[in-house]
DNA sequence: GTTAGCACTCAATTTAGGCGAGTGCTAATA
DNA sequence: TATTAGCACTCGCCTAAATTGAGTGCTAAC
């Protein structure tokens, strides 16, 4: 059987008065909703064909209908056909510049969640292919060093490492010198095995010092990869019946505390970008399974240079999707404007 | 009426039955949990007698009774008297020596909410009279300075501060000199108006930078005194029905997420510190709003040099008030021996 | 002072009936 | 042939009434 343009319209209008109302939607609600002109009849025969094509389903005998998850998915990706609407400008005072990339994100994930009256999750940006800005030793003691990493977007890593000789500031002094001179303004994918060691001869009796601090900088960067997700509104699930009860609220709750299972939707994202940036996963399609009756949109944001990180908007499946898109488009939008100089 | 050891008997059992069940607690449960041996009949008369009091309540008539705040109160009070039961070590190898802080508090907080199966959360210390162990400021461009603040117990911090005037290396260079040598190893309560400004003077035509690096250091300071509070096991909440509800929830998880309200707690805690360390708050004592139908049990720990923190566990009324406190002290055990040289 | 016995209370659970939204099918209509 | 009106039927939901049972307070006996 095939989708006429008339089941189109009608699934359109199942769906859509659905996410108004969170309940099943029936023939008759649809005949006057629409500007078809069918009598309640009519859309039962075409709605009984919708069912039979899996897109839409009864919760029981003599109840409306309610959109099925490729009912959902067909509805979506229709509508990110249609819409090339304009981007909206979100406020602008509160997106303002903020020195701290980390700041302006957890403002940007709260920002969103208050919009859209749901759950949001930021990943910061994976800085794979960024560039060094910075690296500085301290003597904090005699047997303690201090690193700070400052790569470009003035995104700051710090850690302390231990070592085993003692050592003088001069020397400190000396090791800043050699690794500035060396590592600044490289991109991280350029630190290679050959540079180290490069590094290490030059370093003379002190390159256990630079192997450690090598060592420092890969761990700093390999936590900023793991786990820098910022969160905000995991308490909005709880506006949502179908989501609030139980076991289902413990689980997202749970989810969204740990952020370790966030990653997994951040890496799907990332591998799988599309042309426009926005991706949609509907009930199982999710990566998260403590969200496989949700919905979540994801973008992913390009602040240049390889910095790219994915902006996560999680909700019930009858989620509010042109509302979501629009207020994504304008955050990234926004992002955009504020480091691409 | 006074308060007769067999009345002292009969409302610890309601206390210990309806903290098990959650569940009201009638006569005849009594008459069989305890070691009296009385008849129901009785039991029934002191528990009139402890109703008449405010120590128990019926939820209404013909139910059994639930402990008030007031019966929780007196319980927790004579519980914690009569207990100098030695601290349990907790497993070792979970709570091994992090180089830093934050991630050590991370861990002991995600700890607790393991073992207890409450929400737990852990304030960093408070820093106010804690030693600088260092300052540092690095160029990063010609109109940016990072500025890293190093304080006992290596907790670090830093912030990218823009400056006017072009600056060079070597001025850096000599403000670093002087920084360190007129700061390091001062409590940041030493750090008052007439040192700065006799540190601006020094400064000459760069006291400015002096100013905004103060003003960074202060900010610092501030934020970690504000805000940092880690917090895990918030869906723990959803293991108790009372709690797990609807709205109460929304709310309990969105304060652990917010995280601003728990502040309230932490300046509580450390300004009523009692002989143990060891508080409770009951229902409406909560300093915290969103959690007036909770227990809070918190703690304070001591790294020395003033570094003081609060650990809070957070869950129903009918907490397992004995297993908590054990945690409690076998945590704040735990770091002392880390930290305590 | 303690206990057995009994009438009473009241939340919680079960049961039954009515309502109404919505369906599928059939026959009539354009 | 596509559309529509009409009708019997289904079934979740709501309400009210009936039932159950845990627990109480009181009284009288021990």
């Amino acid at each position: 059987m095939e989708l006429s343009e008339r089941k189109m319209k009608i699934l359109q209008a199942v769906v859509r008065n659905y996410l108004e109302t969170g309940e099943p939607v029936g023939s008759r609600t649809i005949s006057k909703y629409t500007d078809l002109n069918l009598s309640s009849a009519t859309i039962r025969n075409e709605m009984a064909d919708l069912e039979e094509m899996g897109y839409i389903v009864q919760p029981h005998t003599s109840a409306g209908r309610i959109p099925s998850d490729s009912g959902y998915r067909l509805y979506v990706d229709t509508m990110m056909e249609e819409k090339t609407k304009e981007v909206e400008e979100l406020k602008e005072d509160l997106l303002k510049k903020e020195e701290r990339l980390d700041q302006l994100l957890k403002q940007t994930a709260k920002l969103l969640a208050t919009n859209t009256n749901y759950a949001t999750m930021i990943s910061a940006p994976s800085i794979h292919k960024n560039k060094l800005k910075l690296i500085q030793l301290s003597r904090v003691n005699t047997t303690q060093l201090l690193t700070v990493i400052v790569v470009e977007g003035n995104v700051i890593k710090n850690s302390i490492i231990n070592i085993t000789d003692e050592i003088t500031e001069e020397t400190v002094l000396k090791l800043n010198i050699l690794l500035n001179t060396h590592l600044n303004g490289m991109s991280i994918d350029e630190i290679n095995l050959g540079l180290i060691s490069s590094l290490k001869q030059q370093a003379g009796i002190h390159s256990d010092i630079v192997g450690e601090v090598i060592d420092a900088v890969a761990e700093a960067i390999h936590e900023e990869e793991d786990l820098e997700i910022y969160t905000s509104g995991a308490n909005n699930i709880f506006k949502y019946p179908e989501l609030a009860d139980g076991k289902m609220a413990s689980e997202i709750v749970g989810t969204f505390e740990e952020k370790q299972e966030l990653n997994e939707l951040v890496v799907r994202t990332l591998e799988q970008e599309n042309n426009t940036g926005i991706q949609v996963y509907i009930g199982d399609e999710s990566p998260v399974k403590a969200m496989k009756d949700c919905s979540i949109v994801t973008a992913t944001y390009d602040l240049g240079e390889g910095m790219k990180g994915t902006i996560g908007i999680i909700g019930p499946k009858r989620m509010d999707y042109d509302k979501v898109v629009d207020n994504l488009k304008g955050v990234m939008h926004q992002l955009d404007s504020i480091y691409k100089k």
